[in-house]
DNA sequence: TCCATTTGTTATTGTTACTGTAACAATTTA
DNA sequence: TAAATTGTTACAGTAACAATAACAAATGGA
C-alpha cells in the first residue's frame, strides 16, 4: 500500500467512525463501507491505536471508535501513524565511490532540498483535520 | 530507479557535462565519474537530450554535451524530462464500490490536495538551476 | 469453564516492479 | 569497411507488493 493510499484509507476509516461517535464499528464493517482488505484496514488502525487516535476493544463485541473529537485530528498525524517513515520520504543514491565528493556534495543538496519539502508537506498536513474534510465532503 | 533517484542522477551527469562545455563526453565517462550503470545513464540522458536539455552526437567520437547555459537548466524540467509522470505524484485507492460517494469525495479531496501539494513542488524546483547546484557544491 | 467474537500479527501466495547488465541495431567518422 | 557510440530492447534475478488466509491473544457472556 503506497502512503498516499494508506493516507486516504486511514482518512475514509476514520470518517467512517465518526458517524457513530459512541458505539465501535468492527473491521469488517468499516471495510466493507470503505471498500478495503478487513486485515489489512486493522493493521492500519491498530497503527492509529498506537498514536492515541483511535481506540480498540478486543473480544467479543469488540471493534473500534474515535479517541478523540475529529476536530483534534490531524493529517500529519495520521501520516505518522500508518507509515513508518517520514511524510513523502525521498531518497537520493548513495552508491558513489568516496573519493568523489562532487557528487557526495550534489546528494547532501537533495537531502536538505527533500527535507525541505517534507516540511512544507507536513506544515500543509497539519492544518487539515478530519473535520475539516468532513466539512468539504459532507 | 525511483524519481527522486533519477532527479539527482541526472543533475550529477549535467554537473559532470558543466565541466567540459565545449567537447563531449561519452556515457561510460559519465557513468564512470559519477557511479552508475552507463546503459542506465544513456536512457536518462537521451530523455533529457528530447527536452533539448543536453546534446548527443552518435557514432565515432559522439557523446553527450549540454545545449544550454547552467543557469538555463531548472530542476522542474530536469524532472519532467527523465520521469513521464509528473513530479511527486500521489495515487489515491479508487477500488470503491460505486454507490459510496461519501469515500469517493474523500477521494476527490485528495487529488486536489496532492495537486496542490505537486504545484508546490514544481513552483520550488523552477527556482532552482544547475548554475545554483553548481554554486552550492562547489 | 468454555465458546464465540474480534483484534493484532504473521505467513503465504501470486504477481508486479525494479535493478543491473548485456546485447544489438542504428548511426557516424575516418 | 571498421571502430565507436548512442538508443533501445531484452533478460534474469531480486525485491517489493497486494490480497488473503491463518492463528494466537484477548474479551465477554452463557
Amino acid at each position: 500500500m503506497s502512503a498516499s493510499t494508506k493516507l486516504s484509507t486511514a482518512v475514509k476509516a476514520l470518517s467512517c467512525l465518526a458517524k457513530t461517535p459512541d458505539s465501535v464499528q468492527t473491521s469488517a464493517e468499516i471495510a466493507d463501507a470503505i471498500g478495503v482488505n478487513a486485515s489489512k484496514l486493522r493493521s492500519l488502525l491498530s497503527a492509529l491505536a498506537k498514536q492515541g487516535i483511535v481506540k480498540t476493544i478486543k473480544g467479543k463485541d469488540g471493534g473500534f471508535k474515535l479517541n478523540r473529537k475529529c476536530s483534534e485530528i490531524d493529517l500529519q498525524e495520521i501520516y505518522c501513524g500508518v507509515e513508518d517513515r517520514r511524510a513523502f520520504h525521498l531518497d537520493v543514491h548513495t552508491g558513489i565511490p568516496a573519493e568523489n565528493n562532487g557528487a557526495q556534495k550534489i546528494n547532501f543538496f537533495f537531502n536538505d532540498l527533500f527535507l525541505e519539502i517534507q516540511a512544507d508537506i507536513e506544515n500543509k498536513m497539519k492544518n487539515i483535520t478530519i473535520q475539516t474534510i468532513i466539512n468539504k465532503t459532507a
